[in-house]
DNA sequence: AAACAGCGCAACCGCTGTCCT
DNA sequence: TAGGACAGCGGTTGCGCTGTT
Protein backbone atom coordinates (compact mmCIF):
# COMPACT_ATOMS: atom_id res chain seq x y z
CA UNK A 1 0.00 0.00 0.00
CA UNK A 2 1.37 3.57 -1.16
CA UNK A 3 2.00 5.78 2.02
CA UNK A 4 1.09 8.83 0.56
CA UNK A 5 -2.13 9.95 -0.47
CA UNK A 6 -2.63 12.07 -3.32
CA UNK A 7 -2.77 15.85 -2.79
CA UNK A 8 -6.02 17.48 -2.24
CA UNK A 9 -7.19 13.73 -1.94
CA UNK A 10 -9.20 14.21 1.45
CA UNK A 11 -9.18 11.07 3.94
CA UNK A 12 -12.48 8.71 3.20
CA UNK A 13 -12.89 9.22 6.69
CA UNK A 14 -14.31 12.13 8.13
CA UNK A 15 -13.63 12.32 11.98
CA UNK A 16 -11.14 11.28 13.93
CA UNK A 17 -12.43 8.69 15.68
CA UNK A 18 -13.83 7.42 12.20
CA UNK A 19 -9.84 8.18 11.10
CA UNK A 20 -8.68 5.99 14.30
CA UNK A 21 -11.37 3.15 13.42
CA UNK A 22 -9.99 2.88 9.50
CA UNK A 23 -6.34 1.62 9.87
CA UNK A 24 -6.03 -1.79 8.24
CA UNK A 25 -3.39 -2.75 10.89
CA UNK A 26 -5.97 -2.85 13.44
CA UNK A 27 -3.70 0.18 15.57
CA UNK A 28 -4.98 3.28 16.19
CA UNK A 29 -3.96 5.68 13.96
CA UNK A 30 -4.34 9.55 15.57
CA UNK A 31 -3.87 13.21 14.49
CA UNK A 32 -1.71 13.65 11.31
CA UNK A 33 -0.25 17.18 11.37
CA UNK A 34 0.85 18.34 8.33
CA UNK A 35 4.18 20.62 8.05
CA UNK A 36 3.13 22.33 4.68
CA UNK A 37 4.87 25.72 5.01
CA UNK A 38 8.13 25.41 7.38
CA UNK A 39 10.80 25.47 5.47
CA UNK A 40 13.48 22.53 6.28
CA UNK A 41 16.52 23.88 8.72
CA UNK A 42 18.40 22.94 5.52
CA UNK A 43 16.68 25.37 3.46
CA UNK A 44 18.22 27.90 5.94
CA UNK A 45 21.26 26.72 4.90
CA UNK A 46 22.03 28.86 1.82
CA UNK A 47 25.35 29.48 -0.22
CA UNK A 48 26.78 33.12 0.32
CA UNK A 49 27.63 35.10 -2.22
CA UNK A 50 31.12 34.12 -3.95
CA UNK A 51 34.21 35.96 -4.13
CA UNK A 52 35.05 37.41 -7.81
CA UNK A 53 37.94 35.78 -9.70
CA UNK A 54 40.54 38.00 -10.80
CA UNK A 55 39.74 36.78 -14.59
CA UNK A 56 36.54 37.60 -14.08
CA UNK A 57 35.68 41.65 -14.85
CA UNK A 58 31.62 41.38 -15.46
CA UNK A 59 29.19 42.82 -13.12
CA UNK A 60 28.16 39.30 -11.90
CA UNK A 61 31.92 37.95 -11.36
CA UNK A 62 30.87 34.64 -11.38
CA UNK A 63 33.19 32.62 -8.99
CA UNK A 64 35.31 30.04 -9.63
CA UNK A 65 32.63 29.44 -12.34
CA UNK A 66 33.77 27.87 -15.84
CA UNK A 67 31.74 30.80 -17.61
CA UNK A 68 33.50 32.50 -20.09
CA UNK A 69 31.36 34.52 -21.24
CA UNK A 70 30.83 38.07 -20.24
CA UNK A 71 27.86 38.95 -22.10
CA UNK A 72 25.91 35.67 -20.61
CA UNK A 73 26.92 36.31 -17.11
CA UNK A 74 26.09 39.78 -17.30
CA UNK A 75 22.65 38.94 -18.86
CA UNK A 76 22.09 36.55 -16.29
CA UNK A 77 22.87 38.35 -13.42
CA UNK A 78 20.97 41.41 -14.80
CA UNK A 79 18.13 38.94 -15.04
CA UNK A 80 18.15 37.16 -12.10
CA UNK A 81 21.01 37.57 -9.32
CA UNK A 82 20.07 33.84 -8.02
CA UNK A 83 22.09 32.84 -11.54
CA UNK A 84 24.78 33.98 -9.59
CA UNK A 85 25.11 30.02 -8.54
CA UNK A 86 28.10 27.63 -8.55
CA UNK A 87 28.65 25.30 -11.11
CA UNK A 88 27.72 27.82 -13.59
CA UNK A 89 29.01 27.20 -17.23
CA UNK A 90 28.16 29.27 -20.37
CA UNK A 91 25.84 26.24 -21.48
CA UNK A 92 24.05 26.27 -18.42
CA UNK A 93 23.55 30.09 -18.03
CA UNK A 94 22.38 29.75 -21.84
CA UNK A 95 20.01 27.42 -21.07
CA UNK A 96 18.55 29.28 -17.92
CA UNK A 97 18.15 32.99 -19.91
CA UNK A 98 16.47 30.26 -22.67
CA UNK A 99 14.28 29.14 -20.12
CA UNK A 100 13.96 32.25 -18.27
CA UNK A 101 12.93 33.86 -21.87
CA UNK A 102 10.55 31.48 -23.16
CA UNK A 103 9.72 29.70 -19.74
CA UNK A 104 10.68 26.47 -18.84
CA UNK A 105 9.94 23.47 -20.87
CA UNK A 106 8.19 20.59 -18.57
CA UNK A 107 9.59 17.24 -19.26
CA UNK A 108 6.28 16.14 -19.70
CA UNK A 109 2.56 17.62 -19.11
CA UNK A 110 2.13 18.07 -15.50
CA UNK A 111 -1.69 18.29 -16.20
CA UNK A 112 -2.33 15.67 -17.49
CA UNK A 113 -0.17 13.14 -16.11
CA UNK A 114 -0.51 11.21 -12.63
CA UNK A 115 1.52 12.41 -9.97
CA UNK A 116 1.88 10.85 -6.49
CA UNK A 117 2.27 7.97 -5.22
CA UNK A 118 2.31 4.54 -7.19
CA UNK A 119 -0.39 2.26 -6.80
CA UNK A 120 0.37 -1.33 -6.69
CA UNK A 121 -0.97 -1.99 -10.60
CA UNK A 122 1.19 0.91 -11.50
CA UNK A 123 4.39 -0.45 -9.87
CA UNK A 124 2.98 -4.76 -11.60
CA UNK A 125 2.51 -2.16 -15.10
CA UNK A 126 6.05 -0.67 -14.77
CA UNK A 127 7.83 -3.45 -13.67
CA UNK A 128 6.34 -6.09 -16.23
CA UNK A 129 7.09 -3.89 -19.03
CA UNK A 130 10.83 -3.48 -18.12
CA UNK A 131 10.98 -7.32 -17.74
CA UNK A 132 10.18 -7.76 -20.74
CA UNK A 133 10.80 -4.91 -23.17
CA UNK A 134 13.91 -3.24 -21.17
CA UNK A 135 14.40 0.54 -20.33
CA UNK A 136 14.73 0.94 -24.68
CA UNK A 137 17.15 3.81 -23.88
CA UNK A 138 14.24 6.56 -23.56
CA UNK A 139 12.54 6.89 -20.22
CA UNK A 140 10.49 9.56 -21.95
CA UNK A 141 8.90 7.44 -24.23
CA UNK A 142 8.43 4.61 -21.93
CA UNK A 143 5.10 5.72 -20.21
CA UNK A 144 3.39 5.86 -23.44
CA UNK A 145 4.74 2.44 -24.25
CA UNK A 146 3.94 1.05 -21.30
CA UNK A 147 0.70 2.07 -21.01
CA UNK A 148 1.43 4.48 -17.93
CA UNK A 149 -0.33 7.70 -17.04
CA UNK A 150 3.30 9.21 -16.02
CA UNK A 151 6.04 10.99 -16.44
CA UNK A 152 9.00 9.67 -17.51
CA UNK A 153 11.00 10.84 -14.98
CA UNK A 154 8.35 9.60 -12.45
CA UNK A 155 8.73 6.13 -14.00
CA UNK A 156 13.19 6.33 -14.05
CA UNK A 157 12.47 7.41 -10.03
CA UNK A 158 10.20 4.71 -9.21
CA UNK A 159 12.08 1.45 -10.81
CA UNK A 160 15.48 2.49 -9.36
CA UNK A 161 14.81 3.82 -6.05
CA UNK A 162 11.74 1.15 -5.72
CA UNK A 163 10.92 -1.95 -8.08
CA UNK A 164 13.96 -2.61 -9.15
CA UNK A 165 15.57 -6.52 -8.57
CA UNK A 166 17.44 -6.40 -5.23
CA UNK A 167 16.94 -3.49 -3.70
CA UNK A 168 17.21 -3.29 0.06
CA UNK A 169 15.17 -0.96 2.20
CA UNK A 170 16.15 -0.25 5.47
CA UNK A 171 17.92 -2.53 8.06
CA UNK A 172 20.91 -0.82 7.72
CA UNK A 173 23.85 -2.19 9.54
CA UNK A 174 26.69 -1.00 11.37
CA UNK A 175 29.28 -1.97 8.40
CA UNK A 176 27.01 0.08 6.21
CA UNK A 177 26.64 2.98 9.32
CA UNK A 178 30.41 2.95 8.51
CA UNK A 179 31.09 3.38 5.19
CA UNK A 180 28.41 5.69 4.64
CA UNK A 181 29.89 7.79 7.35
CA UNK A 182 33.08 7.41 6.09
CA UNK A 183 32.69 8.02 2.81
CA UNK A 184 30.32 11.60 3.95
CA UNK A 185 33.03 12.68 5.72
CA UNK A 186 34.97 12.22 3.02
CA UNK A 187 33.29 13.41 0.03
CA UNK A 188 30.16 15.08 1.29
CA UNK A 189 27.12 14.17 -0.56
CA UNK A 190 27.60 12.09 -3.35
CA UNK A 191 25.01 9.82 -2.52
CA UNK A 192 25.24 8.78 -5.90
CA UNK A 193 29.00 7.20 -5.05
CA UNK A 194 28.45 6.68 -1.43
CA UNK A 195 25.31 4.21 -2.78
CA UNK A 196 27.78 2.96 -5.34
CA UNK A 197 29.63 1.07 -2.35
CA UNK A 198 26.43 -0.54 -0.65
CA UNK A 199 24.92 -3.06 -2.90
CA UNK A 200 20.89 -2.91 -3.30
CA UNK A 201 21.12 0.72 -1.68
CA UNK A 202 20.09 3.74 -3.48
CA UNK A 203 21.43 7.28 -3.61
CA UNK A 204 17.63 8.46 -2.43
CA UNK A 205 17.60 5.32 0.51
CA UNK A 206 20.96 6.35 1.40
CA UNK A 207 20.51 10.12 1.35
CA UNK A 208 17.44 9.42 3.81
CA UNK A 209 18.77 7.40 5.96
CA UNK A 210 22.05 9.65 6.24
CA UNK A 211 19.81 12.95 6.88
CA UNK A 212 17.27 10.92 8.71
CA UNK A 213 19.19 8.87 11.15
CA UNK A 214 22.71 8.52 10.37
CA UNK A 215 23.59 12.52 11.48
CA UNK A 216 22.01 12.27 14.36
CA UNK A 217 23.83 9.33 15.79
CA UNK A 218 27.06 10.60 14.50
CA UNK A 219 26.63 13.94 16.11
CA UNK A 220 25.78 12.75 19.42
CA UNK A 221 28.46 10.29 18.80
CA UNK A 222 30.59 13.64 18.54
CA UNK A 223 28.74 15.38 21.11
CA UNK A 224 29.24 12.71 23.85
CA UNK A 225 33.14 12.16 23.43
CA UNK A 226 32.97 16.58 23.49
CA UNK A 227 31.14 16.20 26.29
CA UNK A 228 33.60 13.50 28.24
CA UNK A 229 36.81 15.45 27.20
CA UNK A 230 37.46 12.56 25.07
CA UNK A 231 38.57 11.96 21.61
CA UNK A 232 35.53 10.82 19.17
CA UNK A 233 35.14 7.05 19.08
CA UNK A 234 34.19 5.81 15.65
CA UNK A 235 31.43 3.26 15.45
CA UNK A 236 32.11 0.24 17.65
CA UNK A 237 32.07 -2.89 14.60
CA UNK A 238 34.92 -2.78 12.07
CA UNK A 239 34.25 -3.32 8.59
CA UNK A 240 34.52 -6.92 7.28
CA UNK A 241 36.53 -7.85 4.34
CA UNK A 242 34.89 -5.48 1.40
CA UNK A 243 32.15 -7.89 -0.36
CA UNK A 244 33.06 -9.15 -3.91
CA UNK A 245 31.49 -6.77 -5.55
CA UNK A 246 33.40 -3.63 -3.91
CA UNK A 247 36.54 -5.76 -3.28
CA UNK A 248 36.52 -6.07 -7.42
CA UNK A 249 35.95 -2.32 -7.91
CA UNK A 250 38.70 -1.42 -5.45
CA UNK A 251 41.21 -4.31 -5.67
CA UNK A 252 42.44 -2.74 -9.07
CA UNK A 253 45.26 -0.22 -7.67
CA UNK A 254 44.40 -1.13 -4.20
CA UNK A 255 46.96 -3.28 -2.26
CA UNK A 256 46.76 -2.49 1.35
CA UNK A 257 42.66 -1.87 1.41
CA UNK A 258 41.45 -4.77 2.75
CA UNK A 259 44.99 -5.59 5.24
CA UNK A 260 44.12 -1.70 6.40
CA UNK A 261 40.75 -3.06 7.59
CA UNK A 262 42.16 -5.21 9.68
CA UNK A 263 43.74 -2.64 11.58
CA UNK A 264 40.32 -1.21 12.20
CA UNK A 265 38.87 0.47 14.33
CA UNK A 266 40.69 3.05 15.80
CA UNK A 267 39.15 2.98 19.65
CA UNK A 268 39.43 6.42 20.08
CA UNK A 269 40.87 9.26 17.38
CA UNK A 270 42.42 12.29 17.94
CA UNK A 271 40.02 14.63 16.25
CA UNK A 272 37.45 14.15 14.17
CA UNK A 273 35.86 16.38 11.65
CA UNK A 274 32.47 15.33 10.11
CA UNK A 275 31.33 17.63 7.50
CA UNK A 276 27.68 17.62 8.00
CA UNK A 277 25.84 19.66 5.38
CA UNK A 278 29.02 20.18 3.89
CA UNK A 279 28.38 21.27 0.21
CA UNK A 280 29.47 18.48 -2.32
CA UNK A 281 32.85 18.89 -3.58
CA UNK A 282 32.70 20.32 -7.15
CA UNK A 283 32.38 17.78 -9.54
CA UNK A 284 34.90 14.98 -11.60
CA UNK A 285 35.64 17.56 -14.51
CA UNK A 286 37.09 19.51 -11.92
CA UNK A 287 39.50 16.93 -10.47
CA UNK A 288 40.78 14.81 -13.35
CA UNK A 289 43.98 16.89 -12.53
CA UNK A 290 44.40 15.95 -9.13
CA UNK A 291 47.21 17.14 -6.76
CA UNK A 292 49.39 14.52 -5.77
CA UNK A 293 47.94 12.48 -2.92
CA UNK A 294 50.11 10.26 -0.59
CA UNK A 295 48.90 7.04 0.42
CA UNK A 296 46.53 6.77 2.45
CA UNK A 297 48.80 4.96 5.01
CA UNK A 298 50.87 8.28 5.58
CA UNK A 299 47.77 9.95 6.42
CA UNK A 300 47.33 8.62 10.30
CA UNK A 301 48.96 5.99 12.24
CA UNK A 302 47.12 3.84 15.06
CA UNK A 303 49.49 3.75 17.96
CA UNK A 304 48.42 -0.07 19.09
CA UNK A 305 49.20 0.39 23.07
CA UNK A 306 47.27 3.77 23.15
CA UNK A 307 45.19 3.00 20.75
CA UNK A 308 44.97 6.78 19.62
CA UNK A 309 45.91 8.05 16.44
CA UNK A 310 49.20 9.88 16.58
CA UNK A 311 50.01 12.82 14.40
CA UNK A 312 52.44 12.61 11.47
CA UNK A 313 55.65 14.46 11.54
CA UNK A 314 54.69 17.86 11.34
CA UNK A 315 55.51 18.53 7.96
CA UNK A 316 54.34 15.39 6.74
CA UNK A 317 51.21 16.03 8.22
CA UNK A 318 51.08 19.40 6.17
CA UNK A 319 51.78 18.11 3.42
CA UNK A 320 49.02 15.93 3.47
CA UNK A 321 46.63 18.13 4.63
CA UNK A 322 47.55 20.59 1.97
CA UNK A 323 47.37 17.89 -0.84
CA UNK A 324 43.72 16.45 0.72
CA UNK A 325 42.81 20.34 0.35
CA UNK A 326 43.37 20.16 -3.20
CA UNK A 327 41.35 17.66 -3.63
CA UNK A 328 38.64 18.26 -1.80
CA UNK A 329 38.51 21.82 -1.27
CA UNK A 330 39.33 23.60 -4.26
CA UNK A 331 36.82 25.55 -4.52
CA UNK A 332 36.00 26.30 -1.01
CA UNK A 333 39.28 27.29 0.66
CA UNK A 334 40.79 29.63 -0.85
CA UNK A 335 43.48 32.85 0.48
CA UNK A 336 43.25 30.92 3.70
CA UNK A 337 39.20 31.81 3.71
CA UNK A 338 36.23 29.06 4.07
CA UNK A 339 33.99 29.75 2.27
CA UNK A 340 31.30 27.58 3.61
CA UNK A 341 30.76 27.42 6.90
CA UNK A 342 30.32 23.99 7.70
CA UNK A 343 31.95 21.14 10.43
CA UNK A 344 32.97 24.20 12.63
CA UNK A 345 30.60 23.24 15.51
CA UNK A 346 33.10 20.00 15.75
CA UNK A 347 36.03 22.52 17.00
CA UNK A 348 37.36 22.62 13.68
CA UNK A 349 39.60 19.05 14.77
CA UNK A 350 41.24 17.34 11.94
CA UNK A 351 39.66 14.01 10.75
CA UNK A 352 41.76 11.14 10.34
CA UNK A 353 39.52 8.38 11.03
CA UNK A 354 37.14 8.67 8.38
CA UNK A 355 40.19 9.14 5.89
CA UNK A 356 41.59 5.73 6.81
CA UNK A 357 38.40 3.97 6.76
CA UNK A 358 37.48 5.60 3.31
CA UNK A 359 41.11 4.55 2.64
CA UNK A 360 40.02 1.43 2.59
CA UNK A 361 37.82 1.75 -0.18
CA UNK A 362 39.64 4.33 -1.93
CA UNK A 363 43.24 3.32 -1.07
CA UNK A 364 43.61 6.55 -2.14
CA UNK A 365 41.97 10.05 -3.44
CA UNK A 366 43.21 9.57 -6.99
CA UNK A 367 41.29 6.16 -7.13
CA UNK A 368 38.19 7.42 -5.36
CA UNK A 369 38.07 10.11 -8.09
CA UNK A 370 38.84 8.00 -11.07
CA UNK A 371 35.89 5.62 -9.89
CA UNK A 372 33.90 8.74 -9.58
CA UNK A 373 34.60 9.32 -13.07
CA UNK A 374 34.90 5.72 -14.06
CA UNK A 375 31.25 5.54 -12.97
CA UNK A 376 30.42 8.69 -13.66
CA UNK A 377 28.51 8.80 -9.98
CA UNK A 378 26.14 5.89 -11.25
CA UNK A 379 25.25 3.86 -8.63
CA UNK A 380 26.18 -0.51 -9.47
CA UNK A 381 23.13 -2.66 -11.42
CA UNK A 382 21.37 0.98 -12.34
CA UNK A 383 21.24 2.56 -15.40
CA UNK A 384 24.43 1.18 -17.09
CA UNK A 385 22.76 -2.07 -17.14
CA UNK A 386 19.02 0.05 -17.75
CA UNK A 387 19.79 2.18 -20.57
C1' DA B 1 -11.01 10.39 22.17
C1' DA B 2 -8.75 14.00 20.24
C1' DA B 3 -5.01 16.99 19.19
C1' DC B 4 -0.26 17.79 18.84
C1' DA B 5 4.32 16.95 17.35
C1' DG B 6 8.18 14.52 15.36
C1' DC B 7 9.82 11.49 12.04
C1' DG B 8 10.50 8.53 7.81
C1' DC B 9 10.70 8.31 3.22
C1' DA B 10 8.64 8.37 -1.49
C1' DA B 11 8.26 11.60 -4.78
C1' DC B 12 9.16 15.84 -6.81
C1' DC B 13 11.97 19.91 -8.48
C1' DG B 14 15.49 22.18 -10.62
C1' DC B 15 19.81 21.98 -12.20
C1' DT B 16 24.00 19.89 -14.57
C1' DG B 17 26.32 16.57 -17.67
C1' DT B 18 26.45 14.35 -21.91
C1' DC B 19 25.37 13.17 -26.46
C1' DC B 20 24.06 14.49 -30.75
C1' DT B 21 22.91 17.45 -34.69
C1' DT C 1 29.74 27.03 -31.34
C1' DA C 2 24.92 26.77 -30.26
C1' DG C 3 21.21 24.38 -28.90
C1' DG C 4 17.80 20.35 -28.33
C1' DA C 5 16.92 16.20 -25.83
C1' DC C 6 17.43 13.22 -22.27
C1' DA C 7 19.60 11.00 -18.12
C1' DG C 8 21.25 11.64 -13.73
C1' DC C 9 22.02 13.96 -9.38
C1' DG C 10 21.25 16.24 -4.99
C1' DG C 11 18.16 19.16 -2.39
C1' DT C 12 13.57 19.68 -0.82
C1' DT C 13 8.73 18.76 0.07
C1' DG C 14 4.83 16.96 2.23
C1' DC C 15 1.86 12.98 3.49
C1' DG C 16 1.13 9.24 6.56
C1' DC C 17 2.50 6.95 10.69
C1' DT C 18 3.17 6.86 15.51
C1' DG C 19 4.25 8.38 20.17
C1' DT C 20 2.95 11.80 23.53
C1' DT C 21 -0.01 14.94 25.86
Amino acid sequence: MPKRRAKGQSHPCRTTAERNGCDATGSRRLGGRTRRGAPSPRYKIRRPAHHPLPSCTCACAPVRLRVRSERLCSAAYKLQPALRAPRRTDRSLARLLAAADMGRAPCCDKASVKRGPWSPEEDEQLRSYVQRHGIGGNWIALPQKAGLNRCGKSCRLRWLNYLRPNIKHGGYTEQEDQIIWSLYSSIGSRWSIIASKLPGRTDNDVKNYWNTKLKKKAMAAVAASAATGRAFAAPATPPPALSPAASASSSVTSSGGDVRFAAYPPQHHQGLTMRFDAPAPQRRQQHTELAPVPPAAAVAQLDATSGVWARQPAPASDAVAAALDDVFLPDLVGGGEQLFPYGDFFGGLQDRAALELSACYFPNMAEMWGAAAASDAKPQGLCNTLT
